[in-house]
DNA sequence: GACATAAACTGAATTCGTCTCAGTTTGCTT
DNA sequence: AAGCAAACTGAGACGAATTCAGTTTATGTC
């Protein structure tokens, strides 16, 4: 589950990817993505700035692949969290809680994606950021509608008491994703803290019958 | 409440200030901010690239302008809805009301702001953008404050049931402003639709003692 | 009606970061 | 030890923002 993991198909061994990649969540993470110089992390590495175009095609590509490696995590975390959920008010929750599986440099990951998911709304010049571009909305649909299920689910079971799945899916999205816009590790709240608070949270939000009952 | 007003004190009649911030807002709001060149503002202004720099120290510092605005606005729709609110649960009905009066240009307005708030964590190196910058930062803890505030009256009057007010109020932005990431005008579905959904969200997240009522 | 003045503006040149080009080096395979 | 692809490099091209060194325009003043 680490940050740059499941890469490429064949991977070089001496390949300097994934040193890449970390070095750029880091930078990008900390200094934000247009102040942080191309160059400087070429630096970090120990190469020259010329070699990064080797793994990537430019900045942006960087950039979206980081995007889209957080994605995919997130996509997976989810399911892996869910599937083994017994009813729907349980599955939300484990989904919040999933969100907030992170070490501090997933939680610049996160904060990037965030702070980017613009960049995926116009199509992108070049072959590459054009694919990672596509591949991460997708993943973004693939995960609202995996949310979107969730809810479904609630409300056909009479759990959950909302009109409209989608929309709360959104709803729910911004909820717990909007906390990697203030947390910082070593903040006021730890992620165990912050799981718990949203979860409930969540269960409010889609109106959720244990949570009544529970009160 | 049009989108370029309150800009200087003293506005010379024939400033283009006002023109060069709505066209910005345009395009910055429809093609993103890195991906709109500031020449094409001045083409479509009808001035040389040059007199931009009349107006503002640069492009970054034009951006900052606007998100200033928008933040100012947002105090100023906040304290006129909520001002005469009999109770605290009318109070946050018309808060989230407040934060979807907008005109396309608006959406466009908010959507910049939503995208670009990393921007504000890191200092600026030039004088009138750093200057825009720490407005921006105050005004944000200014809109925390007062829906702090908000929440806080709620729980004291036992309508709210929910533990801290600054989380609950962050976790209402997050709800609320979310939706500019996907609002588009002329889309599914309306401000006045999105009004009254995201007021009755709002409403269960504070677990609002009127909802359970009208349910 | 010429004159001062400040705002509004301009074309040419500069800067700076990203990226391309034309190769060279490294380490693995056969 | 030759072949080969991945990994890498220094020198420069490119493009967009910005600076420079002024010129024009409106407005109020004598």
């Amino acid at each position: 589950m680490s940050t740059a993991d499941n890469a490429q198909r064949t991977e070089s061994p001496r390949s300097k990817r994934a040193v890449i990649i970390s070095t750029a969540i880091d930078r990008f993470g900390e200094e934000g993505f247009e102040h942080t110089k191309w160059a400087t992390i070429a630096d970090d590495v120990g190469i020259g700035q010329t070699a990064l175009y080797h793994y990537f095609e430019s900045k942006v590509h960087c950039l979206l692949t980081i995007m889209r490696l957080e994605l995919s995590n997130s996509v997976e975390r989810f399911q892996a969290a869910t599937a083994s959920a017994p009813d729907s008010a349980a599955a939300l929750t484990a989904a919040v809680a999933s969100a907030y599986e992170a070490s501090p440099r997933d939680a610049l990951q996160r904060r990037i994606l965030q702070n980017h998911m613009d960049l995926l709304a116009t199509p992108r010049p070049s072959k590459k950021e054009e694919e990672e571009r596509l591949l991460c909305r997708s993943l973004v649909q693939e995960i609202e509608h995996n949310w979107t299920g969730l809810v479904q689910k609630g409300i056909d079971e009479g759990v959950f008491r909302v009109d409209d799945a989608l929309l709360t899916a959104r709803m729910l999205l911004a909820l717990v994703v909007g906390v990697w816009r203030w947390y910082r590790p070593g903040g006021e709240m730890t992620l165990e803290q912050i799981t718990d608070v949203m979860a409930d949270a969540a269960a409010r939000l889609v109106d959720s019958a244990d949570v009544r009952v529970a009160s």
